[in-house]
RNA sequence: CGAGAAGUAGCACAGCUUGGUAGUGCACCUGGUUUGGGACCAGGGGGUCGCAGGUUCGAAUCCUGUCUUCUCGACCA
């Protein structure tokens, strides 16, 4: 690539519609455009980037015995009718009919198709097991766009998918990804964590993320000072200390227009650990009375597994007053005429403060005596102080980017889209599926983000846009121009990633666009040709090479 | 979905209050001087001022609508 005739640019200065630094670095290396909210061009140099980022994957998944299909994106409706999960996406879909108003989607993921096309070939236990993958434009109709490539519309993403007779199989097949996932992480060279997560609208039992640790995630990442333990927020959990205090008499106190947390432990003088909240929430069609430690929060995700329940809100003030007989801020367990579930943590609270149901009062000292409960589970956040539910060991935060995820679905969607075999046993089974996706172009972003210097992004040696960049410094100086191309020219033979920067342009901008789109080996040919030698950055260092030696050095490198 | 800000040359922005010939920096073109970290001098090209209406002799500027982008928020008893 000769940089003076390509199309080839790069912005001096960061464009206004980006948020973040490292996307503002991917437009102004000219590697995406921006094309609407969420939606962007990947121009030359990003796409190569991209498809480096590819076909690691693609390989990756290939020596995992997965096999490459491909589907459509624009997906008929019906698909998502019969999983049901035209209700769970809702509003994320993008919909739209054609000119017989028939109805389609732009697909948001592709179990069901993947369904459909294993059931072309699975009849018997004998079928299986097998995985296919895909790279594929999912579409999205996110609330907010985020973070340049990281919150998008539409995107590439490669989902797989594994189809085995049972569990065990799973597990292989599982295991089998898992270890694929690390080598395409390790190879593109992120900083990554592997967390536990939610199984949310795709459902299934096991929940696995490789995470990006970034500052710009949108995902907080929970993970243990000392030990391994590491999860997504929405599932972590920890361990709660014995407490061995007597229990007190139950006692109704007046609390005059003190509703939050904070004007009751002032007023009443406790910590905000001593007391517990109650949150009345609406939960599918009943409604629950929930009660965590006051200076938490409910984690709905975790409420909603517990329950196996769908849809969970804090129900309406008015609901409150009906069913507490008193405003939002007086809510308690005493005498509460709804199911009531406790966290696992209040289970072990003694003499808390909790509403009294009534305007302007509370109770102190409470226990578990005074009142019935249904159920105790964790239905509580983790919060800073918390400590690993493992070793004891304090837990730490950290902001993420998902970047790839596993989930083990079991027969959810088997069953839904009647996906079955028959076994030795002559019996109908279903299915047992799992789904691994990679979110492309996220990587990107991710690497980005981890690799920013003040000057532009840093790319890893197998990621780059261009991996060796060859810089005659003074296009005008014939001798450095004449070598530079011959040395361009033999590295093109050699088949390697090489471009040239033969613009006419001072050695200054020259430099800046190296920096900027960030090319591992920069070859600098200048004023040291005198001495037969040129300037070799690699990996923060500078070399003088002979120009007998460069080819040498180089393949030293790759 | 709620609230706010913005939309003027490829990019970043000024002009709008108080209506009267469309501006600046970078980028681009020509010539010259320069040439190892975003050069300098001179000359030049490029705009339906997001879109649609309205007010006015006259609208980038005032009014109405609309679209787009960005930011913050989305109930914690």
């Amino acid at each position: 690539m000769k940089l003076s005739n390509s199309y080839f640019f790069t912005l001096r200065e960061n464009v206004s519609d980006e948020d973040s630094l490292s996307s503002n670095y991917l437009v102004r290396s000219g590697l995406i455009s921006k094309i609407g909210s969420g939606i962007y061009t990947f121009l030359p140099l990003g796409l190569k980037t991209l498809n480096k980022i590819n076909n690691i994957i693609r390989e990756e998944m290939n020596k995992a015995g997965a096999e490459e299909i491909l589907m459509p994106a624009l997906i008929p409706i019906d698909y998502y009718e019969k999983s049901g999960r035209i209700n769970g996406f809702g509003q994320d879909m993008f919909r739209l009919n054609d000119r017989f108003n028939r109805s389609y989607a732009l697909g948001p993921t592709h179990e069901e198709l993947f369904a459909h096309i294993a059931k072309l070939k699975i009849k018997s236990y004998k079928d299986m097991p097998f995985s296919l993958y895909q790279f594929q434009s999912k579409y999205r109709d996110e609330m907010r766009p985020r973070y340049g490539l990281i919150r998008v519309r539409e995107f590439l993403m490669k989902d797989a998918y594994s189809f085995d007779k049972d569990e065990d199989g799973l597990d292989i097949s599982y295991q089998k990804m898992f270890k694929a996932y690390q080598n395409i992480f390790n190879r593109i060279g992120l900083n990554y964590k592997v967390v536990k997560a939610a199984t949310g609208t795709m459902g299934g039992s096991l929940s696995e993320e490789f995470q990006a640790i970034t500052d710009i995630g949108e995902d907080t990442i929970v993970s243990c000072t000392k030990c391994n333990y590491a999860a997504n927020l929405e599932v972590a959990t920890t361990a709660y200390e014995e407490n061995n205090e007597e229990e007190l008499k139950c006692e109704l106190v007046e609390t005059p227009n003190k509703k939050s947390i904070n004007d009751i432990c002032e007023f009443l003088k406790v910590e905000p650990t001593k007391t517990v909240k109650t949150l009345i929430y609406q939960i599918d069609d009943k409604y629950y009375a929930l009660l965590v430690r006051g200076d938490r929060e409910v984690n709905e995700d975790k409420v909603l597994n517990l329950l196996n329940a769908k849809n969970i809100s804090l129900a309406s003030s008015e609901k409150v007053k009906e069913i507490t007989n008193a405003n939002i801020g007086y809510a308690g367990p005493i005498n509460l005429n709804i199911p009531i579930i406790i966290d696992n943590e209040v289970l072990l609270m003694k003499n808390f403060v909790v509403g009294a149901n009534i305007i302007d009062y509370h109770y102190k000292n409470a226990n578990l005596k005074d009142f019935k409960y249904e159920l105790v589970g964790d239905i509580s956040t983790v919060m800073k102080g918390d400590i690993c539910p493992n070793c004891g060991n304090l837990l730490e935060f950290s902001k993420g980017i998902e970047i790839g995820n596993l989930f083990k679905l079991g027969t959810k969607y088997s069953e839904s889209l009647n996906l079955k075999y028959l076994d030795e046993q002559n019996q109908l089974k279903p299915v047992v599926m799992g789904s691994y996706g990679i979110g492309c172009a996220r990587i990107m972003a991710a690497v980005a983000e981890q690799n920013m210097t003040d000057k532009g992004i840093k790319w890893p040696l197998n990621i780059a846009p261009i991996e060796i960049l060859i810089i005659p410094v003074n296009m005008k100086d014939d001798k450095q121009k004449d070598y530079a191309l011959s040395l361009y020219n033999k590295l093109m033979e050699l088949k390697c990633d090489v471009a040239i920067d033969d613009r006419d342009e001072r050695a200054g901008v020259k430099f800046n666009d190296a920096d900027l789109i960030g090319a591992p080996i920069k070859i600098i040919v200048g004023k040291k040709l005198e001495e037969n030698c040129v300037e070799i950055e690699y990996d923060n260092n500078t070399n003088l090479v002979n120009t007998d030696n460069v080819l040498e050095f180089i393949n030293n490198i790759l």
